[in-house]
RNA sequence: GCGCCGGUAGUCUAGUGGUAGGACAUGGGCCUUCCAAGCCCAUAGCCCGGGUUCAAAUCCCGGUCGGCGCACCA
């Protein structure tokens, strides 16, 4: 079935490999004419779903950021790896880790991978798992962001974003005042993102450039909830880590149900819920539909839960979205590695007066006693202080400095007990992030729409494709092109792309050949002149899966279409 | 990145050493009163590079692209 899908993509203009002229380019693939409106439609709905219903604001940042992010992020850490894959157990090591257990050098990490395949080689190493020879065998650099200079010379590494979240992260101080500074408020961004993957598999489910809906919801872990009555009854296909792990099954349960059983988080479950309402309505085939949670091991180093929703495509699952819990590691990173602050001051109800140890050292009399230990001995008191106010109940208090007790006479600690108001705290927010796929979108929406069946005797190909989805949304065709039923028509057609409809004109070859040409782009709706329109302004409309027809007023042409688009 | 298989018009496909044939699609014409009808004409192809050979779509090597498996998918 994908072959003759992923044909039909190519013939009729959905996607197809990019750069053809040259040999194509693995992992890049075109949108063609119906593919991008395809998409433009399905992002639409996306932004309309879970920016606009949810008061949710948008943003647009650059998809390339400096390295300074990234080390930030963690993205970096795992971008650099040495690998080298052993040719008789096929297991992967990292070649840089190997060299520096198994030799005196303890910084191959710095090295070229030349030098550290020819100490490989030199030293004669083993795959640590079966023990076989490595020597000679190539060590590869394990590469997934895609790097670029910033600028003349390389002096300003930067990369291609591997994920639109960062953009959002990043801009956070900024966000937070067009949020007034105010928990919960969420971000979203549609755009590219960039992964150098190893193997770009099975069309455009898993490219090197891909879009990306993903939204960043901000809370307060603490009081902040989520409207989980507005989706409270929806059934939603859950297959939990503990279900995988002993072969369970997927369990169908309400949102409600599955937040009161503590199967999920609450707030992961809002959108599970709200995601599985917009997937059927853009056209998933919710039976072949799961959300899994992923396994401890499987999770991401920036999440403390995972749940994806899953298509089932050509007999495998793929994963269509993340909603992960990414707690507050983006933000707490960003804030200890960049000179802005990626905290909200959350104000209490009432201040509070609270009494804070302080210590106010009189150094003129430490520095000449301790010297160079001085300044580490008054920071060890402002420490004691916190935690242990009672050491300074006595004549003298010990700190201990390098492994050594210094005593210091409390008089001259300043140590005091002051009473402070605090009108409120500096909380760093808690991140949910559905995060879309929006290329995989499109081909489950394809492959779910695929139809093949026989018509009188011939086979019809067709794309069940909602009619809000559709690339086109009604075909125009004069039954012949002839005695004004062609001119007819074409009033037909400025009349309905007046009005907002996106609209396909053929007058080529026999009528049945025109349905089926619209069949194949999903185009719900076909509008013929005949004769008899000629007579009384009529037209019929036929409907692409039933092939039913009806006879319709021209006048009323445009209110049919809308409403019947409508209730489907 | 490794392994296996494959790459001939827009699409599908025939062609085991003598420089390509078909179907569908597309464009033009004729015909045609609602579901890929018929007739005529036209456009259009051997993935790239190297080698072997008098001669390569065909055999060999390398690359590239695609499918599948392993690994990977942060």
């Amino acid at each position: 079935m994908s072959d003759r899908l992923v044909e039909l993509a190519k013939r009729r203009g959905f996607f197809f490999p990019a750069s053809g002229a040259y040999g194509g380019t693995a992992g890049f693939y075109a949108y063609g004419p119906q593919g991008a409106a395809l998409k433009r439609n399905l992002i639409e709905s996306w932004r309309e779903q879970f920016l606009t219903r949810e008061g949710h604001m948008e943003i647009d940042a650059p998809t390339v950021m400096p390295e300074s992010v990234f080390e930030a992020s963690g993205h970096l850490d795992t971008f650099d790896d040495m690998i080298i894959e052993c040719p008789s157990c096929g297991e992967s090591h990292r070649a840089d880790h190997l060299v520096e257990d198994e030799t005196d050098i303890d910084d191959a990490e710095g090295m070229s991978l030349s030098a550290v395949e020819e100490i490989i080689a030199e030293q004669d190493l083993h795959c640590p798992d079966c023990g076989a020879s490595l020597a000679g065998i190539e060590v590869s650099a394990f590469n997934l962001m895609f790097g670029t200079n910033i600028g003349p010379g390389s002096s300003s590494p930067g990369y291609l974003r591997p994920e639109t979240a960062q953009g959002i992260f990043v801009e956070f101080p900024q966000l937070k005042e067009y949020a007034r500074n105010q928990l919960p408020f969420g971000v979203g961004q549609i755009g590219r993102a960039y992964r150098n993957e190893i193997s770009p598999r099975r069309s455009i489910v898993r490219v090197r450039e891909l879009t990306q809906a993903e939204l960043e919801h901000f809370i307060d872990p603490e009081t902040d909830k989520p409207p989980l009555s507005r989706v409270a009854g929806v059934d939603v296909p859950l297959y939990s880590a503990a279900a995988q792990a002993d072969d369970g099954e997927i369990e169908t349960m309400t949102v409600n149900d599955a937040v009161e059983a503590g199967v999920v988080n609450d707030w992961i479950a809002y959108y599970l819920g709200v995601a599985a309402e917009w997937y059927e309505r853009v056209g998933v085939d919710m039976d072949r539909f799961r959300y899994r949670q992923h396994q401890p091991e499987e999770l991401s180093h920036y999440s403390s839960d995972c749940w994806d929703a899953e298509v089932e495509v050509d007999g495998n699952w793929i994963e269509l979205t993340g909603f992960a819990y990414r707690g507050s590691y983006d933000l707490s990173k960003h804030d200890e590695y960049s000179d802005e602050e990626f905290t909200l001051f959350k104000q209490y109800d009432e201040p509070i007066t609270v009494e804070r140890p302080t210590v106010d050292p009189d150094m003129s009399v430490l520095g000449p006693e301790f010297g160079s230990e001085a300044s580490d001995i008054a920071e060890e008191l402002q420490r004691l202080a916190e935690t242990d106010p009672d050491a300074f109940e006595g004549e003298t208090v010990t700190v201990t400095i390098n492994d050594e007790d210094r005593t210091v006479p409390v008089d001259v600690t300043g140590f005091a007990v002051e009473e402070v108001t605090e009108s409120g705290e500096h909380i760093t927010p808690h991140v949910i992030e559905p995060s879309f796929g929006i290329d995989r979108l499109i081909y489950t929406v394809l492959a779910h729409g695929y139809r093949e069946d026989e018509v009188d005797g011939e086979p019809r190909t067709s794309l069940a494709l909602q009619p809000d989805i559709a690339p086109t949304t009604v075909g125009v065709f004069p039954l012949m092109a002839k005695d004004g039923m062609a001119e007819r028509a074409q009033e037909i057609v400025r009349r309905l792309r007046s009005e907002g409809f996106t609209v396909n004109y053929d007058d080529s070859g026999a009528i049945g050949r025109r349905y089926r040409r619209q069949d194949e782009i999903g185009t719900p709706y076909c509008v013929t002149v005949d004769y008899e329109s000629l007579e009384d302004d009529t037209v019929t409309v036929r409907e692409r899966d039933s092939t039913e027809q009806d006879r319709v007023a021209v006048d009323d042409l445009c209110s049919h279409l809308r409403s019947r688009s409508a209730t489907q």
